[in-house]
DNA sequence: CGCCAGATTGACT
DNA sequence: GTCAATCTGGCGG
């Protein structure tokens, strides 16, 4: 447990991706900082309005890219983490909107949930420097890994935030903090 | 090359 | 409530 994801995992279609992405650890070994995944966001080729794949250029490519390969997205000046998630000649990635700020070591909260897909780069401190990075790689600075597993009756589901378009089925899906069972599990390795 | 719009945020009227 | 900062790609001149 508590090791990094399959790229596998991120081989799928982008919605399912982003269900399961919930209570999984987003980490940036450099910087120490840690989080679990508590909202998340799917977006999926030129057929979704709000997606940038209909856009082209290099968006749009890496969305294409190997999954798990992580998609940063720059606008407003702030930096927005995504993850490449897609079927085979697919494209699609996940946006990471809320994280809970933990201590990787004991596993514990550190503090209050962050919303906002700007306010969890900032706290973790992903830039576009980490545009492109592999995060399915135990010996990157930002990785993926295991964490909680959430029931699928706890997740609840809106429509993506700040899209002018979107489609007709809600794609933003969330967890309530006190739906998660944080539990004291032991480091079983060190990072 | 200039301008617009967008998966946003925080400061200020 | 309003505004502006800043990155990327599309579009018009």
């Amino acid at each position: 447990m508590r090791e990094v994801l399959e790229p596998s995992f991120f081989r799928r279609r982008p919605d399912l991706v982003a269900m399961d992405l919930l209570g999984k650890v987003i980490l940036n070994k450099r910087r120490g900082t840690a989080g679990i995944i508590i909202e998340v966001e799917p977006y999926f080729g030129p057929e979704d309005p709000a997606s940038r794949a209909r856009k082209g250029g290099d968006l749009a490519r890496t969305m294409g890219s190997e999954p798990c390969t992580a998609l940063i997205y720059g606008v407003h000046r702030q930096w927005l983490l995504n993850v490449v998630a897609h079927e085979e000649g697919e494209l699609g990635a996940i946006l990471i909107r809320g994280i809970i700020p933990i201590n990787f070591a004991i596993f514990e909260p550190l503090s209050k949930p962050i919303y906002g897909p700007g306010r969890v780069t900032k706290y973790l401190g992903v830039d576009k420097s980490f545009h492109k990075a592999f995060l399915c790689d135990p010996y990157q600075e930002l990785q993926l890994r295991h964490g909680l597993s959430v029931d699928a009756s706890l997740i609840t589901r809106s429509k993506r935030v700040g899209v002018r378009e979107d489609l007709p089925e809600p794609f933003n899906f969330k967890v309530r903090v006190e739906d998660l069972k944080m539990k004291r599990i032991p480091l079983k390795f060190q990072c």
